[in-house]
DNA sequence: TACCCCAGCGCG
DNA sequence: AAAGCGCGCTGGGGTA
């Protein structure tokens, strides 16, 4: 059963609908604040909550003590349906765009007030969610791939769930531990405006061997004009660009680098703006890449270097279990092309299962050439190998391949699935066309080209990176539910989600269940890829790692 | 002052 | 080791 609901006249409308979405008799009003205790009350009979965009919804339900099991979120699985190709000839895909096109709202910050957006919902005004409801049903119902887009639709709403309930429980953060790094490796924290001392020393050196006492290092040009006037004729002030140089400045100039990098992006400015009574909660933005990846707005919760990973640490009593999908990608274009010799590879370390196939001679060159097969390298080390790999496993590359060419061609290409990629816009079509035009000149034609397989490149990734994408979905609302299933009590009191990161995922527990979350983290592993792949014989090896602090992991 | 773009670098 | 996919964030530097 299916409950939708929406914003009425003194509360909010519960709609119980048919799989259809035809409306079922007992609809009936609830109070602003009695929603969440009715859902609570209702919660045991499993329903579906269909709602408009679950960051809307979800957490203040959260906050009174509600974790709903499944949702609709109807936001989500309009863009999916709206740009599938498994749909195209639906209503919903041909309809103008209106506001369930809209892109999601921003997660409310600390308003104190109870599901205040009720009583003046921004663009929704004119979406009715049963009617959005039923247009959705009627489109997954035309479509050929039914159970492949319904398992997508449930897995990227269960995705909004976690990612609400992510930012709810929020990572555990030791802000001492955090400014004991910072100090070690910056110095003490400085009066604002200043620099650190470790910071402000290895300037000093910069400045010196460049014999520039007012250089500004974090200007490009300014730091440019300061190098060539030593003779080093740079492109760029890159720093893997910089390496290739012997000079004195370069050890110092790559330290500042780094350092500043550290200050900037998470230094102890982040640590006051995104911590907060040791948690870090970021704004996860699921769907927020076209390929089904997640973004994050606010904090970079998905660039965490690995310099202040020692700052996560678990509560007293509890441990993080961090578990990283092996080789994902690769496996994943295992599972879509069906390559049996890339499967059988792919056994153990997938990359030493390329050497041992007599591919390519080193485990270097095996990761190497993979993944310019799954970006499209087309010069250095990856395209190379790539003829070597092809010879190799003809299936694998072939579907890359053709996913490249119809990307190139302008066509639309599909995830497992049935997420689609983007058409390219309108500039593209205009540099393709001129290129074909009777006065095309060579630069045309070679803009052309550039475009086209850049184009190709994206999809070619597309399917690797958007079937990926899926499969940590799948992966992640298995182990959802395996880990609601663990314990009793209140849903920070059981083991649970605190971070994702693309192939990766952390649990928070507590130490007497973390042995048996790595089990249940493993076995969803393998459900995931049943439920993609089916009975294809590729595996998912994960790695689990049970630690008292991120750095640990691997 | 507000905004935009770029260069550079962090992550997968 | 350096060219190929997807992102977000910062500071600099320009424009309105």
């Amino acid at each position: 059963m299916h409950v939708v609901l929406s914003s009425a006249p003194g509360g909010v409308l519960l709609t119980p609908v048919a799989d259809d979405g035809a409306v079922v008799p007992g609809a009936v009003t609830i109070a602003t604040h009695e929603l969440s205790a009715e859902i609570a009350r209702r919660e045991p009979d499993r329903p579906r909550w269909v709602w408009d965009d679950t960051a809307r919804w979800y957490p203040q339900l959260l906050a009174d003590g509600v974790r709903v099991e499944r949702c609709v979120d109807l936001r989500l699985s309009h863009v999916i349906l709206r740009n599938s190709a498994l749909t195209a000839g639906s209503t919903l895909a041909n309809a103008p765009y209106g506001p369930w096109d809209a892109p999601a709202v921003a997660v409310q910050q600390h308003s104190g007030t109870l599901f205040d957006f009720v009583d003046e919902p921004p663009q929704g005004a004119t979406a009715d969610p049963i009617e959005e409801f039923r247009l959705q049903r009627a489109a997954l119902e035309s479509s050929a791939s039914a159970n492949s887009l319904g398992l997508l639709l449930a897995a990227e709403s269960a995705g909004a769930l976690i990612a609400a309930e992510m930012r709810f429980a929020g990572l555990p953060w030791s802000v001492q531990r955090h400014d004991e790094l910072l100090t070690g490796l910056l110095g003490p924290r400085p009066r604002t405006g200043e620099r650190p001392a470790k910071l402000e020393a290895v300037l000093g050196r910069v400045r010196a061997a460049l014999d520039a006492p007012e250089l500004n290092p974090d200007s490009p040009t300014d730091l440019m004009r300061a190098l060539r006037r030593v003779g080093l004729l740079v492109n760029s002030t890159r720093s893997w660009e910089l390496k290739k140089i012997e000079h004195p400045v370069i050890e110092p100039l790559l330290e500042y680098k780094k350092l500043s990098r550290l200050l900037a992006a998470n230094g102890w400015y982040w640590l006051d703006t995104w911590v907060d009574e040791g948690r870090f909660r970021p704004d996860y933005v699921p769907g927020g890449v076209v390929t089904g990846r997640w973004a994050t707005s606010g904090g970079g919760a998905l660039q965490l270097p690995k310099q202040i990973r020692g700052a996560v640490v678990p509560d007293e009593g509890w441990k993080l279990i961090v578990a990283d999908a092996a080789q994902l990608e690769p496996r994943i274009l295992t599972g879509l092309s069906g390559d049996q010799k890339m499967a059988e590879a792919g056994r153990g370390d997938l990359y030493e299962g390329i050497v041992a196939s007599g591919a390519v001679a080193t485990r270097a060159e095996a990761k190497v050439a993979m993944l310019g097969a799954m970006y499209g390298a087309t010069s250095g080390e990856g395209g190379r190998l790539m003829p070597r790999l092809t010879r190799a496993f003809p299936r694998a590359i072939a579907m890359v391949e053709a996913a490249a060419r119809a990307g190139e061609r302008g066509e639309v290409v599909s995830t497992r699935l049935g997420r689609s990629s983007p058409r390219p816009g309108e500039s593209w079509h205009e540099a393709q066309g001129e290129a074909n035009g009777v006065q095309a000149t060579d630069l045309d034609e070679r803009r052309a080209l550039s475009q086209s397989r850049s184009w190709g490149r994206f999809t070619r990734n597309f399917i690797v990176q958007g079937t990926a994408a899926e499969w940590a979905l799948c992966w992640m609302a298995g182990l959802r539910n395996r880990l609601w299933a663990m314990a009793d009590g209140d849903f920070a009191d059981r083991p649970h989600l605190v971070f994702f990161l693309h192939d990766e995922v952390m649990v928070h527990a507590p130490a007497h269940l973390a042995d048996r979350v790595a089990e249940e983290v493993r076995a969803a592993a393998a459900d995931a890829g049943r439920l993609i792949f089916g009975a294809l014989p590729v595996g998912f090896p994960v790695t689990v790692a049970i630690v008292d602090s991120y750095a640990d992991a691997k």
